[in-house]
DNA sequence: TTTAATGCAAAGCGTTTGCACTGCT
DNA sequence: AGCAGTGCAAACGCTTTGCATTAAA
């Protein structure tokens, strides 16, 4: 089992690409947190983006932070996380339909691909299925 | 596909015998509250709790129906349900271990058996795995 | 110059908490 | 009398909103 893989880094022009592409004007605020939650982040929260924001960016707001996160939500460019253990939503950068590991003895989430998931229900038969969630709550198998 | 049988109802007798039995004080709110969200309510939020008692109880404050459903969940009689369509905590008087369909058109939840559910995955190889959540979403299937 | 984006502070929403009061045993 | 349980209102944590200011085409 591996988890999925990581973004690549996107060059600040192509941040400005994508941000364009999906008819949003790319200002340096956008540019600055899209870098961030598109690429480096690893399931940031709105208060993580803000902390990242503060220490890389001469001034961000916070109202710009959530416009901007409900923005990219909105365009499609990032999935809304919310797992049971935080009232906080996490920021998912990868698009594609996954499941998640959460590790509760690191508080980490881990993309887990479909792939490794064989998933077979009758509950498909009677219900039109939008949409199957599927998170593991555990921790690190001790090696 | 069949959803999981509903609890039966249970006498005021009965439900004192439960309180006691988890080391709860039996009052008279705790029984109300019991008798709804313990049988009649289906995966009810602290919201709908409340005004089904001020309907059907000479007082109950908000403070006692939140301090009241956290001691079920703490006394294991009652089961948190944190989905991602809202930041209300639904109450699941099934304890047994099983997933959900939330329709979306009602606003429903429907609890699943696991029996209905096959799901495996070399997840729980690398993980020591503590608890699956899954949840469908979507509609009713039109006849 | 006109329109959208930003920053700030206040409000909103669901839940929790502090504290005085009530009512069992 | 003692003490857990209750009610009220205020506080809390996270997110959204209203509005004045700023910046970009």
């Amino acid at each position: 089992m591996h988890p999925m893989k990581r973004k690549e880094s996107m060059t600040v022009d192509k941040i400005k690409q994508v941000l364009v592409a999906s008819g949003a004007k790319p200002t340096a605020q956008r540019v600055a947190i899209c870098k961030y939650v598109l690429c480096d982040g690893d399931h940031p929260t709105a208060e993580v983006v803000k902390v990242w924001a503060d220490q890389n960016f001469p001034m961000v707001s916070r109202a710009t932070v959530y416009n901007t996160l409900n923005l990219l939500v909105a365009k499609g460019l990032l999935k809304e996380v919310k797992l049971p253990h935080t009232n906080k939503v996490m920021y998912d950068c990868n698009i594609d339909h996954h499941y998640h590991f959460y590790n509760s003895a690191t508080d980490a989430l881990v993309d887990i691909d479909p792939k490794e998931v064989v998933m077979k229900s009758n509950v498909t038969e009677k219900y039109d299925i939008s949409k199957i969630e599927i998170t593991f709550h555990g921790k690190q198998r001790k090696k």
